[in-house]
Formats: C-alpha cells, structure tokens, sequence
RNA sequence: GCCCAGAUGGCGGAAUCGGUAGACGCGUUGGUCUCAAACACCAAUAUCGAAAGAUGUGCCGGUUCGAUCCCGGCUCUGGGUACCA
C-alpha cells in the first residue's frame, strides 16, 4: 500500500473533530501549558505559505507538549478590525462586516487543511459584540482608574476624588498629564465640568490635547505615513500640526514597570532591547534657570550635568508655553513669524530636511553656576514632549547644540581636557573636566569640577543641585500615551456619551454598545468621523438604551462618542479570554485565571515589538493591578518567527520585441527583465506553453532557448501578488499534503530566521515520508512489526533520535530534528529494522509535526484512541553508551588520523599507542614532541616543534 | 547617526561546551531500471590539483596545541529608531 496522504489526512482531520480531540478543560490533574499565537487579520488575499511557519511551529510546541503530559491550551482567533475592510467598503459599498466574515471563513478553510491542534470551541473575533463588549468594559476601568507612582499601581478614581476633597492634591504622588496644585477647598467649589476636567489630568483613559496632522480639507487626521510634503496623499489639501481631543491611554504611567517586567521573561535580547530603547529610560538632573531682569523662571531637564559651566545659550521648544512669556517687544516679530513657520511643517518635513532653524527671544536666563546671562532662544530641534521643552545648550559636548552654534555664531566653551571643538562637538562622555569653573573668570560659587571624571562630575553636582535647592534629580522616559481613538467606522465604539460637555461612561450592565449601522463609512459633510452617519446614536440616560439622534434634547437624551477605538484595543487582552470565551459576566471567571495564569509560549513576528507586544503588556498589568489576570507579565516566552520570502522568476525580453532570451544569452542583447508567475516554472525551467498561455500578449511570444530549455532568473523577494511569487499552501497540500508542508515549513531552516520559500526542494521532505511509510507498511497492508527484542545498533539509532528530537524541539530547532529523522530512518532502513518497540516510539516522535501519517500508523499498529494521547518515548543513556571511543590524532591542531581505543583507557596510554602508531611517524619526522593534549573522546593533539 | 541581529559550497542551511567545517535536503554529474520519459534506487559533488597535498566559515590582527565559535579593529547585509538634551 502506498502512502496515500489524500485519504490519509481528511480522514483524520474529521476524525479530530467528531471527538474533540483538541478541546480542553481546565483539568487540575495535569500542569497547564498555554501556547499561542498572534492572531491574524483575515485579509481578502487569502493565507500564503510563509502565513502557517509561526503555527506550524507552534503546533510541535503544543503537541510535543501534550504528549509530555501537559494539558496544552492551544487557541486561534481573528483580529477582526481594520482598516483594509473600512477601505474595500468605502470603494464598494459592501459593509465591513461582510467581507470580514467572508475573508475569515477561507481563512479558516485553509488552516484546517494543515491540521493544526487547535481548540477552536475557543475562537475569539475582536469584532463580534460578546468579544469587544470587554473590550469596552476595560477601557471604562481605565477611565475610573489612576496610577498612584508610589505604589506603582492603579487605583480607583474614588480614591484620588476622596483625596482632593480632604486635602486638595499637594504632595501627591500620581501620574499626571501636567502638574496642578489646587486645595480641598477650591476643589469642593468646582462645578462638575471642571472638576471632570481636572480628573482628566489623571484619568488612566483620558481625553488629552495631542499634536495631530489635520487636513482641514478632508476633515480628518491623518497618519505620518498619509502625509507627503506637507500635504494629504490623497487630494493634496494642506495639512497642519492641530491639538486635538483625542482618546490616550497612561501608558508612560507603566514605563518603569514595563522596563522592570523585561527581566523576569524570556524574549530574545534584541527585542528586550527594542523596547528598552522605545521606553528610554533617562537618568538626569532638572535644574531651574532664573530668566534675567524678571521674575519668571524655568526648568530644563540635562542628562549632562558635569556639563553647567559650558552652557552659552538656552533653547525652548517653539509649542512651549514659555515662548510668549520670554519673548521681547523688539523680537515679537521675528519670534511669531517664527512659530508660524514651525507650525506649517509636519514631523515628517521635520525628519526629512534637518536644517538648523531658530530665533532669539531677546531674554536671558541667569546660569546658577557662572552667573552669566545665557540668551533665550526658541528653535524647533527642542521637542515640546520630552523632558521640560527646554534645555540649557552645551555646544561643546552636544552636536545639535553644535550645529546650532555654529550656524548662529554663538560661542563654544569646551569642558573636557584636549577635547578638540574646532570641527566638531566632542559628546562622549570619557575624559577629565577643565574650565569648570574657568581659570580666567571670577568663580561665582565656591563649587569646582575641575579635574573630576566626567562621570564623577555628574554625580557632584547632582549633589550640589540638590543642596543648594537649584533643582531636583529626575528620570524621564521617552514612552508616549497612547492615542486612543481614531476617526474611522470598523472599530470598537467608545461606551461613552457627552453631557453637556462632559464624558460620561455608560452603566456596565449595558454593555455592549454595539457599532450602529450607517450608510456611508466616510466622514459626514459637516466634518464628523463616519458614525456621524448612525441615524440610531443617541444615549437614552432614564431608559438606559440607545436611541435615534433625533431624541436628543441634552437633558435626557445625550449625543454619544463618535471616535472608535484604535487596532490594538481589541489585541492587548485577547489571550485572558481565550481562557474563558464564553462567559458573559465576566471577562474571565477567576478560576480560570487562575488555572491558566498566563501564555507561556507567544509566536508571532517582531514587527510587534513596539506597539502590539508594549500595549498588551500594559493592558495586562493595569488587569493585574485589580486582580483580573494573576500574573503581571503577559507572555513567558516568545518566539519571533521569521518571514518567509518570495523566490521571484524573471524572463527576460528582448526591448520592443516580443521575444524572450534564456538567461545564459541575455547579456548579447538588450533586455527587460519582467517577473513570471512562479508556479510555471520548476526548477528555473520555464514552462513555454504555460507562458504562453499566462497573457494573451505572450500568446506569440518567441524564444531564444539554451540547451532546449528556456532558463529564467530569479531573486529573493517579499512575497507579494505583483511579484507573481505567492505559492498558496492549498496547492502544496493538494499536490504533497500537509505532513509535507509541514515538515518543509520546518526543514527550510530556523524558525526565527527569514527564508525563501522554494517549491523544488519540498521533494525531499515527501520522498522522507513515503519512506516512513514503507518502513512501516509491507506489500499486503499490513504493518511489519516483531515483537522479538530490539538490537543495540537499533536502540543506538533509535534513542540518538529520542535525545535529539526531545532537545530540539525546546529549544526551537526543528529543522535540525527533520535531518536527525531523516539520518535515523535511513539507518534503520539499512538494518532492516522490524522492531515493534522501535516503530511505536517513531510514530510518537513524528507526531508533533506530521500528525496525520502518525496517527494513520498508530492505528496500524493496534492502537485505538489518538496518537495525541501516547506518552513521549523516554531516553535511556544506557544505548548511546559505546563500548570504543574514536579519537583523531592531530599534529599542531590540525586532525590528521583516526584511532580507536576502548571507553575507559587512561590518557598516558592513548597517549603512547598514538605516537607509536606508524602513521605518526611520517608527521613527526624532523620535529621533536614538545607536549601531548589528550582530551578524552575527542582529540590527541601531538604538540611539535623544530 | 545610534541600537540590535547576521555574513559558512551552485542554493536553503548543519556543526547545541574551543576539538575531523559543510550534517540533512535541493540542485548538478555519472550509473541501474525503462523502447523512451517519469518515478525509484546507487555513486560522486567546498576550491585548486592527475595525485600526494595545499587552501578554505566576509576582511585585518590577537589569544590558544587547536578558532565558524573567544578578544580588538573594519567592510557589507537585514531589522529597529531618530533632533529624547
């Protein structure tokens, strides 16, 4: 019998189904194990086969381990709201909903046919109501939450409002958008707008002023990447810089802890370290600068404090509120000519062309160190969202400072002992510190660094600062709030009305609020967000329901949020769910949470590593904060599998002809090189007729062939339809099934690595398995096994593999184990190994990655019940145990011999058989032995020398 | 610019602790089977060389009896990030 994977597979795939293999229950008879992988956004074009590499690895992960006794949680769901469905239903009028569900059902398809283990009793949907219902149910925990800095964690807002109406907010330590001061008494006189105003400032969720582009025009924000040259991509209207109400979240309340948390899991360095960097956790020092001849003063905030005597000048951020304070008469001018330049310019005109631009205020800021009067001026390199938006500008040791310097003739004072500034700024921070304070000037306090490190000159007037009252020692962090909210229809609608101007939470028992049906999915006429169009979309307070816009009156009726929430809403708790996804009273039950703690092992691709992989890390923590989910870090482990890339074919034609050169003979003409559908050619080799038959204006294409073959070019590049590279994995499946694809996926090389896909190799992966068949299936069906017991040249072959396998697939490394089945199997092949004992430990250990042929043998062998279920054969030592070691004689390090002795033999011995071993003498000849290095097992190495 | 990762045959990649570099697969070449092709099987396949042998893991240098592996410097490729003071 052959080994037919076209029967083979459907059969069990049913099979898995009827009996719910891969369902599982919260089981305290056995340790948990929670694999998952990052869900996908069902796209229109269907799953490639670089799409299932992250699952396929995952599903070893989950099978190995369901094998090894662990009750594996192994779930998938779908990422469901985007804006590629928002933009196909705006070109077509076909609603979102739609298309999603259409493009999830093939996805489905296609990942059924690959037999994956997953419990899909457990599928989630961020865009079905029972899913973003908690969803929507956080946010509003985040609204009614603060984070208090001294417990470093989130609180409820009853606490902070209790706090201000006892003692008003002095001497609170709190994340905080900006600080206030206000008492218990000013804060009981506030009406209730303000005072929801001032709890904004602390509010978890919150609505804040935040920089977008807007497009006036269009009515809309727009991302950076929708905005080229100062203008909107599409219809090339204006765009400026605007504030705007927008929904944040306090993520930078989470930075230390989000930096803190890196340490206790394990991510690969790299992106430990992506995200270290994009939390930019900065030490330093703000000190205060007294403006001259005025009562005013501001911080700026320095990580180079050794750095105080060689400030020339000071720089504000040209959004600071500062500017207007410090601006002179005579310069007023200038300075709003100034700021009215800046404003016009985007972040990416910013990013693009860095000229050094600025204006002088025409005040002073009195330097507390030298006492001198640094000129204030205002220049757009000095960001208004870090630090204070201000610094003190040391040109010497800053090359921005420089650069600026330098183009506005201003004077540079170097602090660092043979630091050479004449063309450059010298900005490490190594060296001894001179000229601080100068030799040449009166000394203005009785302070010096002089002669110090630069690193123990920091450390010293951190002291000094602190002392003298001059400022304070200060972490900043480079981690931004979140925007909440976008302006678009296929998202998550806020749980939020407006009354009278102030935001209210719909009461929880009503939630879901579900996104209301509308018309067009554009932005209404008047410039509002596409919900703008709900006719149904109003906030019945008294009757607690959703009612037509028509009703409302603002006094019982209240308009409701027209923003819906971004992306990464719905992905940042989707695997707390997973855990319990039909329980309508409560995001999960407590029991299990408790059960299932957290994923242990996360697969998904390192394009997360700032936004999806950061969100979800703080979702969770502000979750752990109440209780909600029991373990502070999300994701135990996580694995970045890599892209697969496309193997592009060209042909080449011949310009304004239509005829095409074999890639040997291009180089003798002029030609075009133009991509080629990948599926019709095999190894390089095109398919002329198939060419032909691909477009109709190659129908009468010509040919200049080599050898009688038409030879194309190739190239590795991203997989995409306009390449002609996409291979779809149905057609791998059809043609060689799934076990094939999976174990290709896997042979191709290490998960984590990007790789080209390449058809033509995927042969040796399918000849293995119809081997592995026919090991184990004789001519008349039936499976050859004895029961008689196994040789040690077969334990030896089988238990290298047991060791091998079992090590590999911890630590990721599958295609190393697809080459250790294929060696063993040959081996045993050769012995003509009939073992029972041997076949059911290979079926066990293919199971993880080919489960349909496993299962397939299992069965033949007797079994009933899954494969799944068999416990993971046990390595014994005993069997790798050789009676010789072989030892390789080596001259000056370099292996010349092998020699052999029994396990055991003492060093002086191998020693003295190897230098009597007549082939030592041809290598020894007019050299004498200077030592001898044996090391056991592996090496003699015969030391020489003249 | 800064941070991170990587560079090994014609190709994808092995070498898990510093010990015979190139496992395994593809491709290529030769052979067996076949009228023939396909499939399958066997053999060879880093480079130079008839061979003995020599040279080889991006480049230069170091440590070591011995380096793909450790150290210093450089080049290139990929990814992240960007006036973060």
């Amino acid at each position: 019998m052959e080994y037919n994977f076209r029967d083979i597979e459907p059969k069990w795939q049913k099979a898995w189904v009827e009996n719910k293999t891969y369902q599982v229950a919260e089981n305290g008879d056995k340790p948990k194990y929670y694999v998952l992988n990052m869900f996908p956004y069902p796209s229109g074009a269907g799953l490639h086969v670089g799409h299932p590499l992250g699952y396929i690895a995952s599903d070893i992960y989950a099978r190995f381990k369901r094998l090894q006794g662990f009750n594996v949680l192994n779930p998938m769901g779908y990422d469901a709201y985007g804006l590629p469905a928002e933009q196909y239903a705006i070109q077509t009028g076909q609603h979102p909903e739609v298309t999603t569900v259409q493009n999830i059902n093939r996805y489905r398809e296609q990942l059924d046919k690959i037999g994956f283990s997953f419990d899909w009793s457990r599928e989630v949907r961020t865009c079905s109501p029972e899913y973003y219902k908690w969803t929507q149910w956080a946010f509003q925990k985040m609204f009614n939450s603060f984070f208090c800095n001294k417990e470093q964690k989130a609180l409820p807002i009853e606490v902070l409002i209790k706090h201000f109406e006892t003692e008003g907010n002095p001497g609170l330590d709190v994340a905080q958008s900006e600080p206030l001061t206000f008492t218990a008494d000013e804060w009981n006189s506030w009406d209730e707008k303000k005072k929801s105003d001032v709890l904004m400032n602390y509010r978890i969720a919150f609505l804040g002023e935040t920089m977008v582009n807007w497009c006036p025009k269009l009515g809309t924000v727009l991302a950076n990447d929708e905005v080229i040259d100062g203008v909107s991509e599409r219809g090339g209207y204006p765009v400026e810089q605007k504030k705007m109400r927008q929904w944040c979240l306090r993520v930078s309340a989470y930075s230390q802890r989000l930096l803190d948390g890196l340490d206790s899991i394990q991510w690969s360095d790299s992106i430990k370290e992506t995200q270290r960097n994009w939390i930019g956790r900065s030490e330093g020092t703000e000190v205060e600068f007294q403006i001259a001849d005025s009562d005013e003063h501001f911080t700026i905030f320095t990580t180079r404090a050794d750095t105080m005597f060689g400030v020339t000048f000071m720089v504000l951020a040209p959004e600071s509120e500062l500017v207007q304070k410090v601006t002179t008469a005579e310069q007023k001018k200038e300075v709003d000519e100034y700021i009215k330049y800046v404003k016009g310019r985007t972040e990416r005109e910013r990013m693009i062309d860095r000229k050094v631009t600025g204006v002088f205020s025409g005040s002073y800021a009195i330097n507390p160190f030298t006492g001198e009067k640094n000129p204030i001026w205002i220049s757009e390199y000095v960001l208004a969202g870090y630090g204070t938006g201000a610094i003190m500008a040391v040109p010497a040791h800053d090359s921005r400072d420089y650069a600026f310097a330098k183009h506005f003739n201003l004077p540079i004072i170097p602090l660092v002992e043979g630091a050479d500034v004449s063309e450059e700024s010298y900005d490490a921070k190594e060296g001894i510190v001179t000229n601080s304070p100068r030799k040449d000037v009166k000394p203005y306090i009785d302070f010096s660094l002089n002669g110090l490190t630069i690193k123990e000159a920091i450390a010293a007037t951190k002291k000094y600062v602190k002392e003298h009252n001059l400022g304070r020692v200060k972490v900043n962090y480079r981690l931004r709030d979140a925007i909440f909210s976008r302006q678009r229809y296929w998202g998550e609608p806020f749980p939020v009305y407006y009354k009278n101007g102030i935001p209210c939470m719909i009461p929880e028992e009503c939630l879901p609020i579900k996104l209301p049906q509308v018309e067009k999915f554009l932005p209404t006429e008047t410039g509002e967000p596409p919900l703008g169009n709900a006719t149904v979309w109003a906030w019945d307070e008294a009757n607690r329901k959703i009612v037509e816009n028509s009703k409302i009156d603002n006094k019982t009726v209240f308009p409701i949020e027209l923003f819906t929430m971004p992306g990464f809403a719905g992905s940042s708790a989707y695997y707390l769910r997973y855990m319990d996804p039909h329980n309508d009273k409560a995001l999960l039950s407590p029991e299990a949470a408790n059960y299932w703690q957290n994923v242990d092992l996360y697969v998904g691709g390192s394009e997360h590593a700032t936004g999806h992989l950061i969100y979800s890390r703080f979702w969770n923590k502000f979750l752990y904060d109440y209780g909600f989910s029991v373990k502070d870090e999300p994701f135990q482990k996580l694995i970045n599998q890599g892209m697969i890339q496309g193997r592009s074919n060209f042909v080449y034609r011949i310009k304004d002809t239509n005829t095409f050169v074999s890639l040997g003979l291009k180089d003798n003409y002029d030609t075009t090189p133009i991509h080629v559908d990948v599926n019709i050619v095999s190894g390089d080799v095109l398919d002329v007729e198939a060419f032909k038959a691909w477009r109709p204006e190659y129908n009468n294409a010509e040919f200049i062939l080599e050898d009688g073959k038409y030879v194309c070019g190739w190239a590795v590049e991203k997989m995409s339809k306009s390449m002609f590279n996409v291979v779809n994995p149905d057609m791998i499946v059809e043609r060689f099934g799934a076990d094939t694809l999976r174990l290709y996926e896997m042979f191709l090389g290490p998960v984590e690595q990007s790789k080209p896909w390449d058809t033509n190799g995927i042969d040796g992966c399918h000849r293995f398995l119809k081997k592995f068949w026919n090991f184990f299936v004789g001519q008349d069906d039936k499976v050859v096994a004895t029961d008689a017991p196994a040789s040690k040249e077969e334990l030896k072959s089988l238990h290298t593999l047991i060791k091998k396998v079992t090590g590999d697939i911890e630590q990721f490394s599958y295609n190393t184990s697809v080459a250790a089945f294929m060696v063993c199997l040959n081996e045993l092949t050769k012995m003509k190994s009939t073992s029972r004992e041997v076949k059911e430990a290979l079926v066990v250990l293919i199971a993880p990655f080919c489960p349909h042929i496993a299962e397939e043998l299992y069965h033949l062998l007797g079994h009933s019940g899954t494969v799944c279920d068999a416990p993971w054969p046990a390595f014994n030592e005993e069997h790798l145990k050789e009676d010789n070691m072989k030892m390789m004689v080596a001259f000056n390090g370099k292996a010349r011999f092998p020699m052999e002795f029994p396990v055991g033999t003492d060093n002086a011995a191998i020693e003295k058989a190897a230098l009597e071993n007549p082939q030592s003498a041809k290598w020894m000849e007019g050299f004498t032995v200077a030592k001898v290095i044996v090391v056991p097992g592996k090496m003699i190495n015969v030391v020489l020398k003249k």
